[in-house]
DNA sequence: CCTTACGTTTACGTAAACGTCAATTGTAAA
DNA sequence: TTTACAATTGACGTTTACGTAAACGTAAGG
């Protein structure tokens, strides 16, 4: 049995995820995708889908390209020494109040998108209603 | 009872938000804050106390300034006329949806950060049962 | 009056994250 | 082989969100 070594063009992946391949390009040279080479041509496995994921996963969050690569060293540094892994601790936990302060951020959001929005049913309803009663009358 | 009008330099608001001054200029350029003026001089109120924590806080979720402008519009657009309101209910729905995905982005980033920690921690562990080892032997 | 501190506008600089050619170079189909 | 298509690199353009002077007004204090 074989391992699944599915691999794709720049255009194929661009398409898939719905960027450009200049994106893609630019994301390599940022040290975030590191596809394989046939030729001069860019061959992606299946790692550079799951990186590129992470990628977009991270600029969903708002974070530079220099942030979503800050994140993967993280991912990488966890089998150092222990002064680097101290200091790894740090850095995570200062990734972590950064997130819970985001989700925060995301709750109120939802909490005001939900308020404007019951408002509007309110109004939207009593317009209607309004409407009826002419009908009616 | 006279109410409260506490008001603020351009300094002063900058200075407890932990933003410059010239951002709050390119934030009323961008039509996010609209401070009174006394002669030349910009005079902050409560009201734009609100505003700027909603634009950091628009910020913080990684939203450009003309989508934090886009959300501020919802707001005051939610007394509109019946086929307004339809359209603000659509962009509304919008919103709520991109802030769910980006909760759930959160929070797989954050389950990310708590496996990453538990390894580091193991491997600290270990690295340091292997030294109490040595010191007892 | 002079300095200091703070404020103003105007204008140019800059880093990030791409978009958009342009010029070439494979590569595969006709 | 020719043609067409996809991919490459390189360079320049663009937008956003400020930073950074420059040049000036104003009010307070010594």
């Amino acid at each position: 049995m074989s391992k699944k070594t599915n691999t794709y063009t720049i255009s194929e992946l661009a398409g898939e995820f719905g960027v450009s391949s200049r994106a893609l390009r630019l994301y390599e040279e940022s040290k975030l995708l590191a596809p394989k080479r046939e030729g001069t041509k860019r061959i992606y496995a299946e790692r550079d889908r799951v990186r590129l994921r992470l990628v977009l996963r991270g600029k969903r969050l708002g974070w530079s390209l220099a942030e979503i690569r800050e994140s993967f060293k993280l991912y990488d540094s966890s089998l150092g020494e222990e002064a680097q892994l101290y200091y790894l601790l740090e850095k995570l936990d200062a990734r972590r109040k950064i997130l819970e302060t985001q989700k925060q951020d995301v709750d109120l959001a939802l909490a005001d998108l939900g308020e404007i929005t019951d408002n509007a049913r309110t109004v939207l309803s009593n317009i209607q209603s309004g409407k009826n009663k002419r009908k009616a009358g």
